[in-house]
DNA sequence: AAAGCAATAAACACAC
DNA sequence: CGTGTGTTTATTGCTT
């Protein structure tokens, strides 16, 4: 396989508002991949309202509200997290305070993260200079911001693996050395808000 | 009650 | 040979 780029979500972006909102809901519950994205694009402040059909498959926006996800709690000293359980019912943007992601951090020591694993995984990648991960590197990222998992039960890389064979947010990279290495995608398959 | 989704487990193929 | 990686299928639980 080689170098795959450009993925597209030939997801079910056909969804229309009803579902929309219903994911929306559903970012207070799971925080998914595609839920943060929303979130990230409200917050980003629109990036454009075309047609959203096309926005759907075209990612640019997404990179816009990269810095999203560099907000994301990750090392980064004190910055603002984006946190995708915020109510999005209110179309306000969440304060986001420093100690909403050290209740995070903090949490996550001992209980599982309130994000899916397609989400954490995204967030691992958007934290790296390259935007693309080994798998090991994967596992790292998410073990040194998330330490859950040093002492979850056994089966989460192999969810992670999962979700990155699964999930068409997710390519795989072919590089001339590494193996098996893989870059994130900015994807939303999903409905937007409109 | 049914459908969708994410998590989890596991089988299997492959490469190193 | 053993391990890590990647794909795929099945199952389960939760939510709508």
């Amino acid at each position: 396989m080689g170098p795959i780029t450009g993925m597209t979500p030939d997801k079910k972006s056909e969804v229309a508002g009803t579902e929309k909102a219903a994911k929306l809901k559903q970012i207070n519950r799971t925080g998914s991949l595609p839920e943060a994205v929303d979130v990230a694009r409200s917050k980003a402040t629109v990036v454009e309202s075309k047609s959203a059909d096309d926005e759907l498959t075209n990612l640019n926006w997404l990179h816009e509200s990269t810095n999203l996800l560099t907000n994301f709690s990750l090392g980064s000293e004190g910055l603002p997290i984006v946190n995708p359980l915020y109510d999005i019912a209110s179309d306000n943007v969440p304060s986001f305070s420093p100690s909403c992601y050290q209740n995070l951090e903090k949490k996550s020591a001992t209980s599982k993260p309130p994000y899916s694993f397609s989400l954490l995984i995204y967030m691992a990648i958007e934290h790296s200079p390259n935007k693309s991960l080994l798998v090991k590197e994967i596992y790292s990222w998410i073990l040194e911001h998330f330490p859950y998992f040093a002492t979850a039960p056994t089966g989460w890389k192999n969810s992670i693996r999962h979700n990155l064979s699964l999930n068409k947010c997710f390519q795989k990279v072919e590089r001339s050395h590494e193996k098996g290495e893989w870059e994130g995608s900015l994807v939303s398959p999903r409905a937007l808000i409109a």
